[in-house]
DNA sequence: TTGAAAGCGCTAACAT
DNA sequence: ATGTTAGCGCTTTCAA
């Protein structure tokens, strides 16, 4: 029963000749309300809904250039990071009535470029998490569209991203009270700038409060990136870890147990960003949490700024509050754990 | 940098200037290319690139009503099994250079009806993933756009679902080899034809391996559903539970390790679909796995086949093989388990 | 093979 | 407040 429709959809010229206007006035009532009498807009919006008339967004935005889209790039839609981000900007977009198209780069560059191709004459604005593309790139973008860029603070574009200052800091605080004195940081990609962001302060807080740092990776941030460094990361005797995100966090954690060591008594595991997942691992992560949704939803609402005809506000990102979730992944130090029983790892996976 | 572009984008008109055609040859050569003189669609091409023209597929959507874009709609982004569709949709679409434009529901049917009105005036056609909608709203939509429905078996709209049959039977197979008698079916939302497929076939097969079935529920097809009814399940002494979904179950296992029982001993535990996350549990969750990312894709995939002329097949709907991944939430079945410490159970949480 | 011209459905001056 | 008239950029008859 997929048929087409029998009779062509009304238009504004149907409507404007059963209303006895003209096309114009019948355009009006509907884009500009008010710029009409309020006696014939009534007539119109009658004899529109009897018409069954729907305004044709495709020719409105032939003559005005507002497709009312905006265009969402993600590195991996599969990754559970996007999935919440995904949401967060859909939720603002159909706020102000705007569609979103979606973009998925699979950890390509060249994929991304292509599928910005496509987007660019389609989209009024792009809004990009985590790009695999060069600055360069970017900025030849963002001179063809308004473009807003997650998770990566450049100068000349504006951007949101978190404030990994602070949630570093939280996460150190926590494991020295915890009694632990030496902290192993397991790396993200290292294209990542956010990677850089996070070690850097994590490095700085740490001597700051006295404690030591050791950085392993870079892995590729996902569950079999963190599995796959672990025997690496315990072989050294680490009790406190910080994975790059949360999907490397738990990673550890299973290369752990593998090694038979009890959680988090033996380890103490702390990730970035509090995925759905996070909740759901034994022992529970603790994770320093974003407000992941929330920054979709930011981005979006600024870019709808711009295109609304704010001055986009560039050389200073906005950085977005976070905040350490304390789950099962943390306890004290334990002075004599059991010793990991390595060398049983074996890994598989891909990247996100 | 968020500036408009200094100059207009250059049209068919300006290539057709400066190669010495007319606009419509120009047209011609990109539409159609074999219906130009080769030499000319050369030279056409030859100053289309130096002047950086791109075909604008607004306005070739006006005039063709072809908008190369497809729209799916998904009951919630942040739902992990979603995000494994979406990459699936997003690939085919992308194969066949078309865009996808994502809906999200957020589980209710009024905003699914709202966002499908407007992507209706602007896509090809329509991928639904689990509606919320009634089958009359669904058939409404069928009339007005090619749609393709998922997980929901309707006698005239052409759909894609999982073989629920033969993974019940594998699920049953699996526990009855490892000893048990009897299996608790913990059900997903009333309204899910999905959850009605599972139970039905779960119970037929469990009837004919001679086993005894029993259903609880139903929950919200999440984390917290399953952990919500988890004490229900375990109060009554069950050994193996099955779960409308990965999430449902694994929110059954954390149930059983708040009430102290032992996974997998004292308790077998067996999911639906195979989520990214359901092997990052512990124990890993055995799961009838569905191929989430082909469901995906086959479902654009026939969408294309039909904007392009093929027939839509109704009446049957594509069902796609599932199997049985062991893992390691179940094992034999322990006749002298620990007994569950009940009552410990809080619940938060939201549907899905 | 190519060109001229008429739309696709809507918006936006410019008049009235 | 409303009507007239050009477009927006592309496709598509219809002629040449």
């Amino acid at each position: 029963m997929v048929d087409a429709p029998r009779t062509p959809a009304p238009t504004i010229y149907d409507v404007a000749k059963v209303a006895g206007v003209a096309p114009s006035t019948v355009s009006r009532a509907f884009a500009r309300p008010g710029r009409v009498n309020a006696d014939t807009a009534a007539r119109i919006r009658a004899v529109a809904e009897q018409l069954g008339y729907r305004a044709n967004p495709i020719a409105r935005a032939l003559s005005t250039s507002k497709t009312r889209m905006i265009g969402l790039m993600v590195s991996d839609v599969a990754n559970p990071f996007y999935a919440e981000l995904i949401r967060g900007a859909q939720m603002a977009a159909s706020e102000e009535d705007y569609v979103v198209v979606l973009a998925d780069a699979q950890e390509s560059g060249a994929l991304e470029r292509e599928a910005l191709e496509r987007l660019l004459p389609v989209v009024e604005g792009i809004v990009i998490g985590s790009s695999r593309m060069s600055e360069l790139a970017l900025r030849s973008i963002a001179k063809q569209v308004p473009l807003i860029v997650l998770n990566h603070a450049l100068g000349d574009i504006p951007s949101v991203v978190t404030d990994n200052r602070a949630g570093a800091r939280a996460a150190v605080a926590h494991l020295r009270d915890l009694g632990h004195t030496s902290i192993t940081y397991v790396a993200g990609p290292e294209a990542s700038w956010t990677d850089g962001a996070r070690w850097r302060a994590l490095h700085d807080t740490a001597r700051e409060l006295g404690l030591q740092t050791r950085r392993v990776g870079p892995v590729v941030p996902t569950f079999e990136g963190g599995l796959g460094i672990g025997d690496e990361v315990l072989a050294d005797g680490a009790t406190a870890v910080v994975g790059y995100n949360d999907l490397v966090a738990i990673g550890i954690m299973a290369a752990a147990r593998r090694a038979r060591m009890r959680l988090p008594q033996d380890l103490s595991v702390i990730g970035f960003d509090d995925i759905l997942t996070a909740r759901l691992t034994t022992p529970p992560l603790t994770t320093v949490a974003a407000p992941i949704r929330f920054m979709g939803a930011t981005a979006v609402r600024n870019l709808l700024a711009v295109l609304h005809g704010a001055k986009p506000r560039a050389g200073q990102a906005y950085v977005l509050p976070v905040k350490l979730v304390v789950r099962g992944s943390t306890a004290q130090r334990n002075r004599n754990r059991t010793s990991p029983a390595l060398g049983t790892t074996s890994v598989s996976g891909s990247a996100s």
